[in-house]
DNA sequence: GTCTATACCAGGATAGAC
DNA sequence: GTCTATCCTGGTATAGAC
């Protein structure tokens, strides 16, 4: 289980920590089995993030950061187009059985600490907020015509978007991330199906 | 912690098991404290159901059960009615700060077992289903036109009331779970506003 | 059906040596 | 920074008496 990269043990076990959440939750990560991954003990973790919850939270944050960073970074002249890049993302981790981190912490809300608490609901506002200005950006490209409040809209895609992944363990079709854009959306596309 | 009612031990503990999994999530309900609320010790609750993954299974199948049985309830002319007051459940589930129970299952898909895991799926499928044909009804009394497959609208509203009741803890508003219906079938609506 | 007692294990966390 | 050793707690589960 060693692997001797380069990089800070403390970068790995967050990506580490961040994969295992992904997968199993956060109650059903372990120090024990995030050192046995790393090749190291578990003590050593606790050098790195003292309780665990510091460890949740240092995930959260780093999690919450990238994706940010991600999706500021689609360069798609297309508001819509860039709304249905993002939404990829969710189809991908659907099809990984994967959860969104901050997905599975809202589900496991008690098993997570104050801090890590914080930055999901920002999390939450972080992406709603970036969904809206893509509507926006796509009213004023002419892509759309908004049928209701941008800030309603974008929760909803949102919302769509977390469910589908959720539901994605459970069978439904991991694409179902991808066509909820369409679905949300049909009636405000202005001149033309969303298909 | 002891409740004297006249109802059969078992039957008690599915609902404190129900109800503590809505809150905590799977990995978080222990015997011991369902065995506390119950007034009783935990070896006992062994004796009515062998694993955890029994009691889980059966928390899940009546779940199904009672919820499919509440939906077919729902009586109001319109089909549209019936969708709002389906989605206002979802609402009242996140005002209270709780998971859909096969939302938390699906979320700790690790944590159920193989048995709760087919339950889980066919709840998901039901709902699907039952939002279908809800919205096949109102097609056929004239309240909307869809601009999309009936199934693919289903699941996206399933998936959307799903996601609103995840995020709702983290500090969306509850009322994001029925604000979802009116912009899923917003451009669908026939002959006027939904609001 | 419920209890006491008990075995067993895993996880979180700390102390202190290297 | 990592280790060994250790403690504590809590949870699952079983055996067997009442």
């Amino acid at each position: 289980m060693a692997r001797p990269t380069g990089r800070p043990v403390r970068d790995e076990l967050v990506d580490a920590a961040r994969d295992a959440i992904q997968r199993v939750g956060v109650s059903n990560v372990s120090f024990g089995q995030l050192a046995d991954e790393l090749g190291i003990k578990a003590p050593s973790v606790h050098h790195h993030f003292r309780r665990k919850e510091d460890l949740v939270a240092a995930v959260v944050a780093d999690y919450r950061a990238s994706f940010n960073a991600w999706a500021d970074s689609i360069d798609d002249p297309s508001p819509l187009a860039r709304i249905r890049t993002y939404a990829a993302r969710f189809a991908a981790v659907a099809e990984d059985d994967q959860m969104c981190l901050c997905g599975a912490a809202a589900a496991e809300w008690v098993a997570v600490g104050d801090e890590p608490r914080v930055e999901v609901a920002a999390f939450f506002d972080d992406q709603s907020r970036w969904l809206a200005r893509q509507l926006d950006s796509a009213v004023a490209a002419g892509e759309l015509v908004l049928t209701a409040d941008a800030d309603a809209i974008a929760a909803t895609l949102l919302a769509a978007l977390e469910g589908a992944v959720l539901m994605s363990r459970a069978g439904s079709p991991a694409t179902l991330a991808s066509s909820v854009v369409n679905v949300v959306l049909a009636g405000a596309v202005s001149g033309g199906a969303v298909s």
